[in-house]
DNA sequence: CACCCTTTTGAAAATATCTTTCAGTCGTGA
DNA sequence: TCACGACTGAAAGATATTTTCAAAAGGGTG
C-alpha cells in the first residue's frame, strides 16, 4: 500500500538493481550504461566520484546526475549513500554462518571471524543450558561462605584463579588451587560454611575430585563446574553447574570452547554473590580499583612522540 | 615512530559503536560529542552533511572532519559513507538487544542473560575490530620466535598465562610472567629473534611495559595487546592488537569484557601459530592429550548413584 | 539530399560540500 | 600569575556536485 519500489517518496534501500530494469526502457543509451554499472558492482561504484563514474561509464557528470534522478535520488551524492547502503547489506548478507572448521591453510580474517562465531555459539550454549536453580543456589552458598576454595587444573586452573580474584575483589577469602596436593590439605580445613569449587571439563579429572571430595566430607559445600554433569566429579557436588561442550577440532582444542563457557558461569557466580553483598561488594570494588590508579601512569593524549 | 595505531587498511565497515569506544578516551570533548551522535544515530548523520553535524552537536566542520580521521576514515565523505552501511546493515539485522545494565536485583536469569549478551556483543565488536594486518605479522613474529615471554598483571596476568599455556602445548618455548621484577629480570636476556607480549588492557599499566620496553631495547620483537592503541604501551610495541572496550558498570566490572577480548585474541594468536607450524605442532597437540589422558578416569554412566 | 526540429550529450560555470589553515580561547602546571 | 600547549571554530582554500547551455546526434519531412 504505503508505496511501491518507484522513484517517488523515499529513495529506496535495496531494490536496485529491480529498478534499474524498471527504468532502463526510459533512459537514453549513455545513462543506460551508467545503470548497469551501478548495479552491476554497487561497491565499486559507490567508491567513486561523479565524475569517477563518468570516466568509468564514458560519459559526462551530467549524465551521472541525471541517471541518479531518474532512480529517485535527488542527486548523485544520494544514490552514492544508497550504493554504500546497498554494498554493506550485500556483504553482511553473505556469510550469515561460519560453520565450517579451522582449516590449516585459512587465512587469518577467516580465523578470527570463526573463532569469534564459535565462542558466541558457546556462549549462546551456555546460557541456554545453565540450571538457574542450581546457579541460584550456587550463589547462595557463596554469598554466605566465610571461606571459598576453588580447584582447576590446566586451563581450569586460569578460570579457579579467574573466580578467586573475582570474589577477593569483593571481599570474601578465596583462594584457588592448582597443586592437586596443597589444595587437598587445605581442604582438609574446611568445614560446615565453607565453600569448594572445582572446576574441570571432563567431569573426572582426578587432581580436582580428590579435593572436592575431601571438603565435601569435612561438611562443605560443594560446587561442580563440568561439562559432564554424570561425570565422577558430581558425586561429591551439592550444586552443579553445566557448561556446554562444544565441537573441538586438531586446531580447535576443547580448552578453548570450554574455557569461554566456564568464565561465563563464573562471571554469573560473580555478579550474583555481588548483588547478594551488594552492600559490601560495591565499597569493596571502587577501593580495589583506587589502589590501583597509581600503578598506571596517566595515559596521555598524544602519547606517540 | 613504530607507525600510526589506528588500523589503517579498510575505514571499517561495521564496527563503528566499537570503535567508538575504543577511541573515545583519545579524543577531545567535542569531539567525543560527535563520536557519539555518530554511533548513537548512524542512519541520521548519514544524512547530513559536515555542516548539519557539526550544528547539531554544536561543534564546527574542522571538528567534524578530525573526529572522522580518528576513527579511521580519510574524511568526513568516507564516514558518511561507511555510516549509511551501516545504517543499512542495521535495519536488516534488527538486534534484539538486551542493553539494559545489571542492576542489583536483577533475577539470577537475567543476569545470565545480560552477561552472556554483553560477552557475545564483546566478541563481535573484537573481532571486527581486529586489525587482521597486525594479527598476521604477529603471528608471523611468534611462529618464528626463539623464546616468547609473555606479560600481563592482575586479570590480564591469567590470559598471559593462557597465551603461554597454549604456546607451549605446540613446542614453543613460553613463559607468562606477573611478577613485574622477574619480568624485567628475564626481559633483559631477550635478544633479537625472541618475541615479548605484554597485555594490558589500559594499555598504561606500569608493571607490564617496562619489562616491554626492555625487550624492545633488547632487539626483541615486542607485541601489545590492549584497549587502549594509544597509551603509553604502544610506544614500545612493533605490533598492537585492539582489544574492545565494552561499557561497564559497577556489577560489570572492565575486567569481565576486556578478558573475554583479550582471550579471543589469544586464541586467534595460538591457531595462526599452530596453523604457521602445524607439521611439529600437530604432534605436540596430540602427544599432550595423550599424556594427560590418565589424569582423567574412566567417566563412569551413572556415578551418582 | 538538404533542412529543421527534437533529443541527447558533455564542457564549463555555478554552487554546495568538504578540507585545511590559522589565530583566538581555554585549561594546566610551574 | 604567567607561560605553554592543547582545543576549537571562523574563514580561506580545495573538491565534488549540480546546473546551464550550446553543440552534436538522431530522425523525420519537403
Amino acid at each position: 500500500m504505503k508505496e511501491s519500489f518507484s522513484n517517488d517518496a523515499p529513495p529506496a534501500p535495496a531494490a536496485l538493481a529491480a529498478k534499474v530494469r524498471t527504468l532502463a526502457p526510459s533512459m537514453t543509451r549513455s545513462m543506460q550504461r551508467v545503470a548497469e554499472a551501478v548495479a552491476a558492482d554497487p561497491a565499486g561504484c559507490a567508491a567513486l566520484t561523479v565524475t569517477g563514474l563518468a570516466e568509468l561509464t564514458s560519459t559526462s557528470e551530467a549524465t551521472v546526475v541525471r541517471t541518479a534522478r531518474i532512480l529517485g535520488y535527488p542527486g548523485y551524492r544520494d544514490l552514492r549513500l544508497a550504493l554504500a547502503g546497498l554494498a554493506a547489506q550485500q556483504q553482511s548478507g553473505r556469510a550469515p554462518a561460519v560453520t565450517a572448521d579451522i582449516a590449516v591453510d585459512d587465512p587469518i580474517a577467516d580465523v578470527v571471524a570463526k573463532l569469534a562465531y564459535d565462542e558466541q555459539q558457546t556462549l549462546a550454549d551456555t546460557a541456554a543450558g545453565l540450571d538457574t536453580v542450581q546457579l541460584g543456589a550456587a550463589v547462595t552458598a557463596l554469598a554466605g561462605a566465610r571461606r571459598v576454595d576453588v580447584y582447576g587444573v590446566g586451563a581450569s586452573g586460569l578460570v579457579a584463579q579467574d573466580l578467586a580474584q573475582k570474589l577477593l575483589r569483593i571481599g570474601q577469602i578465596a583462594h584457588a588451587h592448582s597443586d592437586p596436593h596443597l589444595a587437598i590439605t587445605n581442604a582438609v580445613t574446611l568445614r560446615s560454611g565453607d565453600v569448594a569449587v572445582s572446576i574441570t571439563h571432563s567431569g573426572a579429572t582426578g587432581d580436582v575430585i580428590e579435593p572436592l571430595r575431601v571438603a565435601f566430607e569435612q561438611g562443605a559445600t560443594t560446587i561442580a563446574i563440568t561439562g559432564r554433569p554424570d561425570g565422577p566429579v558430581s558425586q561429591y557436588a551439592d550444586h552443579i553447574l553445566t557448561t556446554s561442550i562444544a565441537r573441538e577440532s586438531e586446531l580447535r582444542p576443547a580448552a578453548m570452547s570450554s574455557r569461554t563457557s566456564q568464565l561465563l558461569v563464573v562471571d554469573c557466580l560473580f555478579v550474583g554473590v555481588a548483588q547478594r553483598s551488594y552492600e559490601t561488594a560495591a565499597p569493596a570494588l571502587s577501593a580495589s580499583y583506587e589502589a590501583l590508579a597509581h600503578r598506571h601512569r596517566a595515559a596521555p593524549r598524544g602519547a606517540r612522540s
